[in-house]
DNA sequence: CTGAAAGCGCTAACAA
DNA sequence: TTGTTAGCGCTTTCAG
């Protein structure tokens, strides 16, 4: 069942058909209740791919997650995903975990004919002006969210939604600092982050020194952003180092871990020990006992994510450089010694 | 940069190209060289929407979501989607929340070109021969996951994978009263959900009913599959009927908000009250205490979707109604009184 | 307001 | 082993 055959069938030529398809003004409302009619009664649903073949307005988003598909971009995409809907565009899925993450982003968007794209993630840094302009020939939108962008070249069409990854992870430190602790453990998603992960371990870094306190290499932990890897580390480190009295992880996924792996050992949670997440995730404020954290505004990062987005594509809209502020939201997990 | 521009450069013809594209084993290798040097050279890549259009084999999977994205879904999505694309297949989301399960699979298989969906949730019962017809005619692989399919009717190219919903929440409420429990309440998703919630009622009555225990409408509460809102439910549930000292909910997001209420409210969980949820998601292990759940295997259903679908559409397979085993993983949630 | 016809980028049948 | 060519279903000029 295609155009010609809705078109045969209601005794009207194909391009007429096609009007109604999209809503041209100039067809007489009679031609056009009938081509409507004769579509309801044969279930036909125009070939998206033809549409996407003729057109550059594909209405194509894409989302391009790098690296762990975490629980944090999980929420972050099922809200992308409400928006993009609403807005009447298809959203496509990809994920990659190589080095590349503009090549890999090229390819993406020229096989999948996008409009734009939402990466989430990915490191984006060392990036050369040419690798710029190889996706700004494309003339697409791309926000990039959570993503680490060191240098903010004035790209078109290029817009970033980030945090203060430092500040905020300094701030996290200091929390528990001020609250009386010597020795804090760090729990990173893997080695290889040279983005966010790396941005707040700086921070962590950056607050111990300010405060005196030595850096220890062996502090640092790797929970990969996983509940079960956070839990093994945490408790594998406990039982070696019981001088640490708290633990910053850098994602509430790793912070429940740490959790579990604390109370496991018969320690109090924020009693005997501290811990602080980062994400603000719900399961923070709905543990026992709620984990402090630093909430992302999530929401806001969605949201805006969709509107930066299609400001670009349909209102020409410029492209900005967001920076959303985080909070600490208190929960039952930190104490003072 | 089209297959045309290629040709032109390499000096040959699309076909050729084409061929190259495609992995056709007749072409000279020297020639393929050559070509594949060029696209790399001009960062070519091809574009799917001709692909498509041409092809019978799109290469495209749908996977339709109802309802609302929870968490669990969210788990099997990511994992479903690796497999997708280690396949080779375009993952293509869409959500629905309309009643219309079988017109929003048809349109959406119409309209993406898609070669298999993959449905998580949805009710898809009082279904006409016809509707079924309707798909079956568009020739695609259908994977239905957690849904309620009354009918297993030998549609070909119609597959289901399930858990026994009444089965596995008979067992959870027989489990509490085991251990002593009377007065058990249910934490449902909403109540239009006719599909496997209602299913889990049903076991949750049977059990009741078999043990003597009379079933009262107002212990039933609606959490919406959210922690907040299962969370308020709960929290003025308890304030009036404090004869309850059990809970029953039907999904481990649901059982997390109704536990941080029960702990804000002075009881201690698994204690003076206690619960259990279902689907086995990882928080439900890692909550403090850890939270008793009925498991299902979703890393299985994942895998087990994705094979099922890519055995239809590249082997041939028959279709299949697969019921998977759940578990009861106990934690430290429930007491016996 | 409507129809005829060109062509989007690709694949595959056919011819060489 | 390779090139030529006819469409796939749609949108969009350009004429009427």
């Amino acid at each position: 069942m295609n155009i010609k055959d809705i078109a045969q069938i209601a005794g009207v030529g194909v391009s007429t058909v096609s009007r109604v398809l999209n809503n041209h003004p100039d067809v007489k409302t009679e031609t056009r209740d009938k081509v409507l009619a004769i579509m309801k009664e044969n279930n036909y649903v125009p070939n998206n791919s033809a549409r996407v073949l003729k057109q550059t307005n594909t209405k194509n988003i894409g989302v391009l997650v790098r690296g762990v598909f975490n629980p944090f971009f999980s929420e972050l995409l099922k809200k992308i995903s409400v928006g993009v809907e609403a807005a009447g565009y298809t959203m496509i899925i990809e994920h990659y975990s190589n080095e590349d993450d503009i090549d890999t982003l090229v390819g993406f968007i020229k096989e999948k004919r996008l409009q734009g794209v939402i990466c989430l993630g990915g490191n984006f840094i060392n990036l050369s002006d040419e690798s710029f302009e190889s996706v700004t020939a494309l003339n697409v939108g791309i926000i990039l969210v959570s993503v680490d962008m060191r240098r903010q070249s004035n790209f078109k069409r290029f817009s970033s939604i980030s945090i203060h990854n430092l500040t905020a992870a300094y701030e996290a430190t200091q929390y528990l600092i001020h609250k009386g602790h010597q020795n804090i453990a760090i729990l990173l998603g893997d080695a290889c982050d040279l983005g966010i992960g790396k941005r707040r371990y700086e921070g962590y870094k950056k607050a111990l020194k300010e405060y005196n306190l030595a850096f220890k290499e062996e502090y640092t932990l790797y929970g990969y952003f996983d509940f079960e890897k956070a839990y093994k580390a945490v408790q594998a480190f406990l039982t070696k180092h019981k001088e640490v009295t708290a633990f910053f992880a850098i994602s509430d996924s790793m912070a429940v871990g740490a959790a579990k792996a604390i109370s496991d050992l018969g320690y109090q949670i924020g009693k005997d020990i501290s811990i602080i997440g980062f994400d603000g995730m719900d399961i923070a404020k709905f543990y026992n006992p709620s984990i402090t954290t630093i909430k992302q505004p999530k929401e806001e990062m969605a949201k805006l994510s969709v509107e930066l987005l299609l400001g670009i594509l349909e209102r020409d809209l410029p492209n900005q450089h967001v920076f959303l502020d985080v909070k600490l939201l208190e929960g039952g997990s930190c104490t003072a010694i």
